[in-house]
DNA sequence: GCGTCATGTGTACAGGCGTACATTGCTTAT
DNA sequence: ATAAGCAATGTACGCCTGTACACATGACGC
């Protein structure tokens, strides 16, 4: 029988503390040093546990689209009209949701990351894949892509926007978005 | 009477060059020396012209942001009804308008780094106020305020995605966007 | 009780970074 | 022609990085 010494979750503990630098550093300033620090372990644990750090970094990337995941899923869980999904959409845009700010903009982290990184490619693609499945329990798949799209382009709006935003435009559109195109319901 | 020695156009050719490191490297991976090298000018002249690194960068990133901006503003030009407005978008999203794929990608390093630096507040403001004021040329403001964030979720998620991204289906989420809510007109 | 070995850690090293600065080379005024 | 001065450059320095690796440590089979 094989027994952990000590620490049986670090490897997840360095996962967890990985995102959180790059949250407050982003990638380019995320180091060896930083998340060590931040799990509170040995430099020599990170290299021990992983293969360098841009492994350690991909999945840490895969952990949160997990979490991210599950966390939009859950949202959507109460939902059962169409107004209901309206009222869900703009909350999660506002950032009544499950989700921190902060793990959005990590969530950002990656997409850029991916753009250079084919190797996270499958994060994001499983991530959107997931999300569009999401939205597909309620409206149809075509629809669901174009409303997927302007979830991503609302939020990322208002994480840069300074002035303030306002909740009745984010449901205007929405409501645009899932309405069919004779009119609405 | 000041004489310019040698190479007046400088300057912005370091400037260019600092767009193009970053959109093949990122910002993480931009360095004076790339840079430099991309410019074919010594090093010393990076230190010589700007001072340090992030302030290059922040007028590079100025610089692309006027760049786009009057991309933006000419690739709508010659709209005249709301179908040629749903047209020109598609067109924007699908690759077919004034900028490259890979300036997008540039600015949304220009968005990352702009959520930790705030001297970048001021450009993408800046960048996000012209953009919609262009589409404000077409439909009202709040209106304009939905389609800019579907225009950027769009072009994200096609930027990401390997598979193919259906143009119909850009064309029907436009099409919504800028719809009356009672109806198409 | 004790060897054996996987597990875990501190340290050191080579490389690349941003930046400062002494030096060069060209231009202009005399 | 020459002195003077400024635009421009090459080099060097200190810092921080990722990673390797020699050593410590404690559990398990016997």
């Amino acid at each position: 029988m094989r027994t952990r010494r000590y620490d049986p979750g670090r490897r997840e503990r360095i996962l967890d503390a990985a995102i959180e630098v790059i949250a407050e550093h982003g990638v380019a300033g995320t180091t060896h040093r930083l998340i060590a620090a931040a799990a509170d372990v040995p430099l020599g644990s990170l290299t021990y546990h992983f293969d360098g750090l841009d492994q350690l970094l991909a999945q840490a990337f895969t952990r949160l689209a997990d979490r991210l995941s599950r966390a939009y899923a859950a949202h959507f869980d109460g939902v059962r009209s169409r107004d209901d999904l309206v009222e869900a959409v703009t909350d999660m845009v506002h950032g009544n949701a499950g989700a921190q700010v902060g793990e959005w903009a990590v969530s950002y982290e990656l997409y850029l990351a991916a753009l250079r990184d084919p190797a996270l490619r499958t994060v994001t693609e499983e991530w959107m894949r997931t999300s569009r499945t999401v939205l597909e329990r309620f409206v149809d798949p075509d629809t669901a892509r174009g409303l997927d799209a302007l979830i991503e382009g609302l939020l990322m709006h208002r994480m840069l926007s300074t002035a303030p935003f306002p909740r009745e435009i984010t449901r205007a559109a929405v409501a645009r978005a899932v309405a069919t195109p004779e009119g609405p319901a």
